[in-house]
DNA sequence: GTACGAGTTATTTTT
DNA sequence: TAACTCGTAC
């Protein structure tokens, strides 16, 4: 059971007292350097402590040293402080610090981790208070919609007009609010063609026959064992002394119980967050956890963090103003010693491509130096976009300049299919009776085994009251799966039990008997016999997931440890400029920053404020804030005018976050391909930075009031799109040799043959090819 | 069992 | 537009 020893977390007992006087006076190094505020949030040891601490204000560096500080006082030893955090990486980094201000790895503290790692721990101990047994499995999601997939269709569920995925996030939602389901209110009865709460009641039955839990279960089964069992509850609230939460504002009702019932006897809890940082309402956060901590616990000491060590005064003014719009804060405003630096910048150009290209154009001119306070290196700027498929945009444009980039976020690792299909064949090998993990892999090689087949086993199964693995055994047995699907049935069924039995086998590392499944069952050979140009990245994958075995003693404590950290280890040497989403960047920082795509409609998104009206906007603005606030030296904000929609180009305006930048900090571009800037005053009335983007901007520009004064037809002249249209109807006479060009794959270049429609291009990266005229494109540079 | 075509549908994501 | 899912035809 990966890192968790049953005894460790609890052993040696000493009495406090003891502990406490032979730690008299002990030196306090880790205090030096810590501004009053954050000494406050240290020093404060007992009862209710609210740490709000802003974006970049050193909480982490005050929160460990809070650990260190108990640990030195003799308050709490390791296993009795209780340290919540949402992400493993959290988790993993806090540990780190911990140790390295101790000067060296304390024997662990056993209870730092994320919420779900703790209450597996917890679970596991007292399973069967809720009907499970200790060695539950934990679905990931994909299993849990699989699973309820089973279930709306037996119940003749049209899962076409009802995805069962849909299901999942009502049941996730439930799950987040702790309901469980008798409790789920008569306002939610028409869920899900008011079949939701009903489903729910059989998707608990079935995970309880499974001996399996959702991620959503390991907190709600948790609260459920508190609520029921007082004196589990107390043992606990006795235990852990001290009791530390990390990102407390996007903690989740069943969380926030959780805390609450574990906290209700000493009080000694320590909240860190920070309300204008909530940014995860839509998965069950509830800043009102964070706004209510007074009330919560009476007396509480509230520290405000507000000086910041990250990023210049302009940007910090910037975001403040942006922010200032929230009603509902605890308030804070974040102050900073540094010098004044760059101002923020802000500029809007014509299309999405257009934006695409200049920010390529800044990076490189950053990267020299010619632009901005300093030669930058890549790994010091990013992009942070409101929705994956902005980046796009910029990836087409960095792939077709050359300019390295990485993505920050998507599938992960462990989100893979080989990756999942292979974990689930050890699935299989370590508990025969887990059913999904069969189910994934009893056709994967291709065994001929179809619907029908399935269903054999799956009907024999049910009938002898045992698990699918064994099912298929009798189903083979009793000659009801013939010909080659039932041969290779029976050899399927045969390597588990024999892989079960080389895993109880001493003689073998796990490595090899991972490497042996595998290769056995075929699947190794099914991507190397797959001609497709992403199996030898999957080949590459497997490999890497057998070299993560390593670090385990067994495959199940490997799976255990999986389930729950699904990281993806991506550190590659060269430098990269990052594109993720403003989600993503979350507690991370940049020198340079870029936040394109600032529209109406797009961030703020749309959707957000249709689903969620106010408060909708009101995360979107913290989205902004936590945006500008990644930015340490530049921020540059920039929004387009036209971008493409669903294939369909779209005008919009700027967002009004733009308008609620403090103009003073504000620097208004002028872009590129704009015939010396502006084009006279705007309208009367229209003042500050509004005023500013439109004399600077394309909204002032003939193109932009062209397209406006015929809004209600379709524009002449689409961008991008019309300039593929011109070329096409030209294509073979429009070009002529030694022209500069422009391909989508292989960037600009310049015509050195015509053969018909067939022109040979050099191309400034990709060398010279020959290519058909219409994927090629003049570059005249006229704007619009 | 696969391959292809029609039809659908477009946030944010950790555990 | 593009990516994905589903159903049908071979």
């Amino acid at each position: 059971m990966s890192d968790f020893d049953e005894m460790d977390a609890f052993e040696g007992a000493v009495p406090l007292s003891q502990r406490a006087m032979a730690a008299a006076t002990p030196p306090t190094p880790y205090l030096d350097g810590l501004n009053p505020a954050q000494r406050a949030a240290v020093e404060q040891m007992d009862g209710p402590v609210l740490m709000l601490a802003g974006a970049g204000t050193g909480k982490t560096r005050a929160l460990t040293a809070r650990i260190v500080h108990l640990l030195a006082r003799g308050k709490a030893r390791p296993n009795e402080i209780l340290a919540v955090t949402f992400t493993n990486k959290a988790a993993r980094e806090m540990k780190n610090r911990v140790g390295g201000m101790l000067g060296q790895q304390i024997e662990g503290m056993p209870w730092l981790g994320t919420f779900h790692s703790i209450c597996v721990k917890l679970l596991r101990r007292h399973a069967e208070l809720v009907g499970l047994k200790s060695n539950f499995t934990i679905l990931d999601t994909d299993d849990q919609v699989r699973l309820l997939k089973q279930l709306v269709q037996a119940a003749g569920i049209d899962d076409k007009r009802w995805p069962a995925r849909m299901l999942a996030s009502i049941i996730d939602d439930w799950k987040n609010r702790a309901l469980v389901p008798g409790k789920v209110p008569t306002a939610d009865a028409g869920a899900y063609n008011h079949k939701g709460i009903e489903l729910y009641a059989q998707y608990q039955t079935r995970l309880m026959e499974l001996n399996a839990v959702d991620f959503g279960d390991l907190l709600l089964h948790m609260v459920t064992i508190f609520q029921t069992h007082d004196d589990v509850l107390q043992q606990y609230q006795r235990w852990f002394r001290y009791i530390l939460v990390d990102e407390y504002q996007d903690t989740n009702v069943a969380q926030y119980l959780w805390l609450r019932l574990l906290a209700s006897g000493h009080k000694n809890i320590c909240c860190v967050g920070d309300d204008d940082q909530s940014i995860y309402g839509w998965r069950g956060a509830e800043v009102g956890n964070i706004l209510r901590f007074e009330k919560d616990f009476p007396g509480a000491h509230v520290v405000r963090l507000e000086q910041n060590y990250r990023s210049t005064p302009h940007i910090l003014a910037a975001a403040s103003g942006v922010i200032r719009g929230n009603t509902n804060r605890l308030g804070k405003e974040l102050w900073t010693d540094a010098q004044d630096g760059e101002k923020v910048r802000l500029i809007g150009h014509w299309d999405g491509e257009e934006e695409a290209r200049w920010i390529g154009e800044e990076i490189e001119a950053a990267q020299k130096g010619t632009r901005g306070v300093r030669p930058m290196s890549l790994d010091e700027m990013a992009i942070l976009v409101r929705a994956s498929h902005q980046m796009r945009a910029f990836e087409d444009r960095f792939l077709t300049i050359g300019l390295p980039y990485r993505v920050i976020g998507g599938p992960r690792f462990y989100e893979r299919m080989e990756i999942r299909d292979a974990m689930a064949y050890f699935r299989v090998v370590t508990s025969p009776e887990d059913d999904l993990a069969f189910e994934r892999i009893v056709n994967t090689p291709k065994r001929g085994l179809g619907d029908k087949a399935q269903q054999t086993i799956q009907t024999t199964a049910r009938a002898n009251g045992v698990s699918l693995v064994e099912g298929a055994r009798l189903a083979v047995q009793a000659g009801l799966i013939k010909g080659k699907g039932g041969a290779a049935l029976g050899e399927l069924v045969e390597g588990i039990a024999r892989w079960g039995r080389m895993a109880g086998d001493t003689g073998m590392t796990h490595m090899e008997l991972a490497e042996i499944i595998l290769d056995e069952s075929g699947y190794t050979t099914m991507w190397q016999n797959d001609k497709t140009p992403e199996a030898p990245g999957r080949l590459e994958n497997l490999k890497e997931l057998v070299k993560a075995l390593e670090e385990f003693e067994n495959l199940q404590g490997f799976l255990e440890h999986v389930s729950l950290v699904m990281d993806n280890s991506s550190d590659d040497a060269e430098a990269k400029v990052s594109i993720m989403t403003l989600h993503a960047a979350k507690g991370l920082e940049f020198p340079m920053v870029f936040l394109p795509g600032w529209e109406d409609g797009l961030f703020p998104s749309q959707r957000s404020m249709d689903e969620s009206g106010v408060k909708g906007l009101e995360e979107e603005r913290r989205l902004a804030y936590v945006g500008i606030t990644r930015a340490e030296e530049v921020c540059t904000i920039s929004f387009a005018g036209n971008r493409r929609v669903f294939g369909q180009w779209q005008s919009s305006l700027p967002s009004r976050f733009i308008d609620e930048l403090p103009e003073e900090h504000v620097d208004v571009m002028t872009p590129p391909g704009l015939y010396g800037g502006g084009y006279g005053a705007a309208s009367p009335g229209v003042s500050g930075i509004e005023q500013r983007v439109a004399e600077a901007n394309v909204y002032n520009s003939p193109g932009w009031k062209r397209m406006q004064s015929r809004s209600s037809e379709r524009p002449v002249r689409q961008p991008s799109e019309a300039r593929n249209t011109v070329i096409d109807l030209n294509a073979v006479s429009s070009f002529t040799m030694g022209e500069r060009v422009f391909h989508q794959k292989f960037g600009y270049g310049a015509i050195v043959g015509i053969e018909g429609d067939k022109l040979e291009i050099a191309f400034e990266k990709a060398g010279v090819k020959k290519v058909v005229s219409r994927f090629v494109t003049g570059c005249d540079d006229i704007p619009f």
